[in-house]
RNA sequence: GUGAAUGUAGCUCAGUUGGUUAGAGCACCAGGCUGUGGCCCUGGGGGUCGGGGGUUCGAGUCCCCUCAUUCACCCCA
């Protein structure tokens, strides 16, 4: 490893070309699976006033009080890298009074800021594909945002994934939940880890998701959110189900999914693939119905979901989902003899014309190497244009899976390579 | 933020108890084939051994600091 003055910041990824297909791909699987759904792309600025996050994403959050990248400009406004993106989605939509016209169906593919130690598949810039349905209270919406994530995974070819699903309550039964659970947890505090008896202090629910053996024994023994939803809230939770049955999706009820944003309410959810160690959540969601009114603008209803493309990556990765090299030249022209090379751009930029990915020698190199350069590419068709040739106004076109090769006139290289070439 | 492991060529890795000019495979370039890829053979370019300091006659090897990566926790996508 070279040692280098200048390197990347911590947690921060340099996507090369070897690597950049792979991206391509993922994000046209996610603008055609979304606008399928009749989802329109959003595209919000990379910076932010730190209240937008302040007041959406809610100041006791872990997000907000220790992982946003903050700064004042010149002008000495408070700004901060947008650590998420459903709070400044929001903000956009009430700026531009976009919430006269419901439902709004809308997706992202944006990259977020939080200051983290990082791992593999936690890194402080990082991309998510997101999706924000507005204006439907009813559970057809949670639904539909819980199909879209399915289809735009099955449509990558990852099926052996689980979906569970649970709902936190809202304003009317949250509080009374909170209280119940608190009460249990005071009667086993001795049985509890020392992270979980400081949870109880400032986000109790945080108890349920925690992996620690003995608080497992006290959680199972737990009220259950379920048991204290109110009618309301279980009519909700009971509808997505029915939604996602008629649909064909499976998914398992979890109590331990427990939020940790201020926005959520009542349906949370996480897509998880197990083999990716702690950083198995590939997908969460949920439903923020408070978040809208949390901004300054009139209550509007609203769920969705934020997939983290690096993490999606990992997994297509290891099951062995992503193709290694695509193809990325058709036709290579080479040239020799030392004059030719204006010639031979000539023709490719003829072929180029025609719908081809064409590549020209620009080294001069031997003929050989471009040759071997033309096999590395998996280019089809090669076309060799040497002096004596070029007197004669033809040009040699070789096939390299057959390598069988013949004389062309060069006017009519475009129609015969163009024919032979098949695209996928 | 807490705890731990790892850093030798572009990549994957060797490198004995500290001891001469730090190696291999793959990749790259060239030649064998003076105008034809894959296979083979030969040669070549490439390393401040992550960085800095220390111990020592002598450090890739030992010690300290630092940077980066990885794993677990926290949290999250």
């Amino acid at each position: 490893m070279a040692t280098l003055e200048l390197q990347r910041p911590r947690g921060t990824q340099d996507i090369l070309p070897g690597d950049s297909p792979k991206w391509q791909r993922v994000e046209a699987v996610a603008h055609r699976v979304a606008q399928s759904f009749g989802y329109a792309e959003i595209r919000t600025p990379t910076f932010e006033h730190v209240d937008v996050f302040r007041r959406g994403v809610g100041d006791g959050t872990d997000i907000v009080e220790k992982e946003m990248y903050e700064f004042q400009d010149h002008g000495g406004r408070a700004l901060v890298l947008r650590p998420e993106s459903t709070a400044a989605v929001a903000r956009a939509l009430l700026q531009a009074s976009a919430f006269s016209e419901l439902p709004l169906r809308l997706y992202y593919l944006q990259r977020h800021f939080r200051y983290e130690r990082p791992q593999s598949g936690r890194l402080r810039e990082h991309t998510q594909f997101g999706v924000e349905a507005y204006g439907a209270a009813g559970p057809l919406a949670d639904a539909e945002v819980i199909a879209l994530a399915q289809s735009f995974l099955g449509a990558l070819g990852l099926t052996n994934l689980s979906v569970r699903l649970n709902s936190i309550g809202d304003g009317q039964c949250r509080p009374a939940y909170r209280a119940a659970l608190l009460a249990h947890l005071e009667g086993h505090r001795q049985d509890l880890c020392a992270d979980c008896q400081r949870r109880m202090e400032r986000n109790p629910l945080r108890v349920l998701d925690c992996k620690n053996e003995g608080c497992r024994r006290v959680i199972a023994q737990a009220p259950q959110t379920l048991d204290h939803l109110c009618a309301d809230c279980r009519a909700h939770l009971e509808g997505v189900e029915a939604a996602l049955s008629a649909l064909g999706i499976s998914f398992s009820r979890d109590a331990s999914i427990v939020r940790g944003l201020d926005y959520y309410t009542r349906t949370v959810f996480e897509v998880q693939y197990e083999n990716l160690g702690a950083q198995s959540t590939v997908c969460g969601g949920g439903r923020y119905d408070g978040l809208v009114d949390a901004l300054g603008g009139a209550p509007q209803p609203g769920v969705g979901f934020g997939l983290g493309v690096e993490r999606l990556l990992l997994t297509l990765e290891e099951e062995g989902l992503l193709e290694d090299r695509p193809a990325g030249t058709d036709v290579f022209v080479a040239w020799l003899g030392g004059e030719l090379g204006p010639e031979a751009m000539r023709i490719a930029q003829a072929l180029r014309a025609s719908g081809l990915r064409v590549e020209e020698e620009i080294l001069g190199r031997s003929l050989k190497a471009q040759l071997r350069r033309a096999q590395k590419l998996r280019a089809a068709k090669v076309v060799i244009l040497g002096p004596q040739e070029f007197l004669r106004g033809v040009a040699i076109l070789r096939d390299m899976t057959s390598s069988q090769q013949e004389e062309v006139p060069i006017e009519d290289l475009p129609a015969r390579v163009g024919s032979a070439a098949p695209r996928d």
